[in-house]
DNA sequence: TATTGTTATACTCTATAACTATA
DNA sequence: TATAGTTATAGAGTATAACAATA
């Protein structure tokens, strides 16, 4: 009968992704001051190409997010011009968020620094780990129902 | 010339840690409760053993918060029976933290959660890319000075 | 005077609840 | 009456600043 090892849970993936994941956000949270946009404006951006929205809160279920915040996210985000709200000419109820011109550019000057990030962090390890690391989390993500592009 | 592809934030490595870390923590925050700990109980109770601390400011540098958080959680811990606070005799101003037996059954309880949900998460990998993803992600925690046991 | 720990306070993020407009 | 959006309020988490004890 093999006796299960106590394992520390700083070991598990479930703290590491915990505090790796909250140091990173940190970093790119930092960085993305000069774009006057936080994360969360990014995911908002990134769902808005990836699948667009009927309204915010169709958007606010995929963010997994309250609606109240989608609003304080979007009239960030509509003040800086990078989307607009048009009403649903069919239910006036609804505001359906487009991206503009300016908006893909912020959401790619964000990929930009999303990408100094990734060479920074993953720079210890070798090419074939990166390109693992990459896949596996992009294999996670569809898992457990987060957006992909 | 190689014009470099536009990619989207959500698809990067940085984005992906920071949403699928946070994902994972919320869950894990809720297992724990039963525990009456949260994850930053845990890492100090996994700090502790892993390396001791000789004073609460050591420790509020090692896990990178401020002293004054050191200084709730260890209440709490304290309380549980967690931990012990000892008095350096030599220097009165400091505090040792030392895990007591109680404390080493909760840090393993919390790690047993932590392991489940390990396993619920990387369930979709193969067995492989699960080993590879534990490797990686230690390496990474390594390089960037998380503490690791 | 400098350092450790503690307490008091404030700030950020985000959710819940209440409200408005439209259906 | 039900739903989309919005606004108001509240709570969790954590930092900064002020303070106390010891060196």
């Amino acid at each position: 009968m093999v006796e299960k090892e106590a394992r520390s849970p700083v070991n598990t993936v479930t703290f590491r992704l915990g505090v790796l994941g909250a140091w990173q956000e940190a970093r790119y949270t930092e960085r993305l001051a000069g774009l006057e946009l936080k994360p969360k404006h990014v995911a908002l951006l990134g769902v808005l190409r990836i699948k667009g929205a009927e309204s915010q809160l169709e958007l606010a279920g995929v963010m997994r997010v309250a609606p109240s915040l989608v609003v304080q996210l979007a009239d960030h985000l509509e003040a800086l011009g990078a989307i607009e709200r048009v009403r649903d000419p069919a239910d006036r109820r609804r505001q359906r968020l487009t991206l503009t011109k300016d908006g893909i550019r912020l959401l790619n000057a964000a990929g930009d620094l999303a990408e100094e990030l990734d060479e920074e962090l993953t720079a210890p390890l070798a090419p074939a780990d990166r390109a693992a690391l990459t896949r596996i989390l992009e294999r996670l993500a569809a898992h457990t129902g987060i957006p992909t592009e």
